[in-house]
DNA sequence: CAGTGGTCTAGACCACCAG
DNA sequence: TGGTGGTCTAGACCACTGG
């Protein structure tokens, strides 16, 4: 196919460091003429390698090489430690409170808290920024049940430091991994232009009983950032 | 937009379950007339909604929409336990070993094992099947020095069961989780045909030293399957 | 066979950016 | 202003599927 073609051209071009880390490629009219094919080949091919992360696109400035290898770690299970973290690196670490409010279990929400239908459940939109750029966009969904009104602003701003002044002990956590496109909502809390695959984690948190404490899921942008988990056994 | 407008039509009609799960959906040229506009334009949101998992081509059948709620959980933790849980489910699992090989550390793979550049380390390629699908496609970097040849095979088939049988006790282990495009290769080896996001994993298994005992790198085909992590605290 | 999706063309007009 | 990418058109030919 022709579009292979050119989608096998660049990337060896990229990887001989012929086109270089944040440089200019070829534009999509060079290419064209490069290949004899129609710029919409060229569109398609070049469209195949922004959504595998090779390259990114400016309007009116051209087609740049992306450079993935100075992601900045985010350590997932360090959350009381992230602005610690953050200031090793010179970042600046900040959490956003979004939208806090007390809605009614959908099917699939009262399935997963284990609630019934129509019964009330906090929800808390947050987003992390690192140097102010939108970097993990949550939600958390709580049982009325676990948390009164009046405890949902130390809940939202300090979870874990909320956990632990309660007493409550997490027992189990169930966490489910998965990757996606977004859609256009979430794209523009990320602040994402593109059709690019960002990592998605939900986590259900167990204190003992049957039904879960909470529900949370978590988009995390992959542009400049890089999300590991550190096990000590 | 006349691509996003097309996108949100074809979603709401799928939400309204009007295009029903499994069943075929308008056909492109149908979608054409409906919008007057090109084939072009309806391919570009038929393609968003195949990336995003809404949707399914076949060639020469048609458009479908994809059911994504009932797919089947697999658990990442229980690596000994995977064959029984498939029975659970009445699957069947199994593992097959691609590739078995002794290579050279390349800068990036020495700076991870933390070795010297060029020294020789084992290349395991391992492919996971549920029902003779394949699911889980993972590369397995392990040092000479921990592993001898002949060591090699019990290794490749059961690593958990030699790592207890050797006395060795995992210390830390470090997860790097992302959603990526996968090439033509990873692909290629789980049979998938779109431009799908896969969950990728990489680990780095810590036995106590400063050095890595091996480096796992794993690509999960979310197709059907959705994967799971409990931790028990 | 007719209908479907898969690939590609050769244009067009637009919004954005730099000099 | 000229060059870049962003969107879209109205065709074309192909390979695959089912009846």
């Amino acid at each position: 196919m022709k579009v292979d073609e050119i989608v096998e051209y660049i990337l060896k071009r990229i990887e001989k460091e012929d086109y270089k880390k944040g440089e200019k490629i070829e534009s999509e009219n060079q290419l064209c003429q490069r290949f004899s094919v129609s710029r919409m080949t060229v569109r398609k091919a070049i469209e195949n390698l922004v959504q595998r992360n090779y390259l990114y696109r400016e309007h009116g400035k051209g087609t740049f090489v992306k450079d993935n290898a100075n992601k900045i770690s985010v350590f997932l299970n360090e959350i009381i430690g992230f602005n610690e973290r953050a200031k090793k690196y010179n970042l600046k670490a900040e959490t956003k409170i979004l939208n806090s409010k007390i809605i009614k279990a959908d099917k699939n929400l009262s399935e997963r808290l284990k609630i019934t239908k129509n019964s009330m459940v906090h929800c808390i939109e947050k987003l992390r920024l690192i140097n102010s750029e939108p970097v993990v966009y949550e939600i958390s969904y709580i049982s009325k049940e676990y948390l009164s009104s009046n405890e949902i602003n130390y809940f939202s701003t300090a979870k874990s430091e909320y956990i632990s002044s309660k007493n409550i002990k997490i027992k189990k956590m169930e966490k489910e991994f998965i990757g996606i496109i977004p859609d256009y909502r979430i794209r523009k809390k990320l602040k994402m232009k593109d059709l690019v695959p960002v990592f998605k984690q939900e986590v259900l948190t167990f204190t003992g009983t049957e039904k879960p404490f909470d529900f949370t899921v978590t988009f995390y942008n992959q542009d400049r950032y890089k999300f590991i988990e550190i096990i000590q056994k």
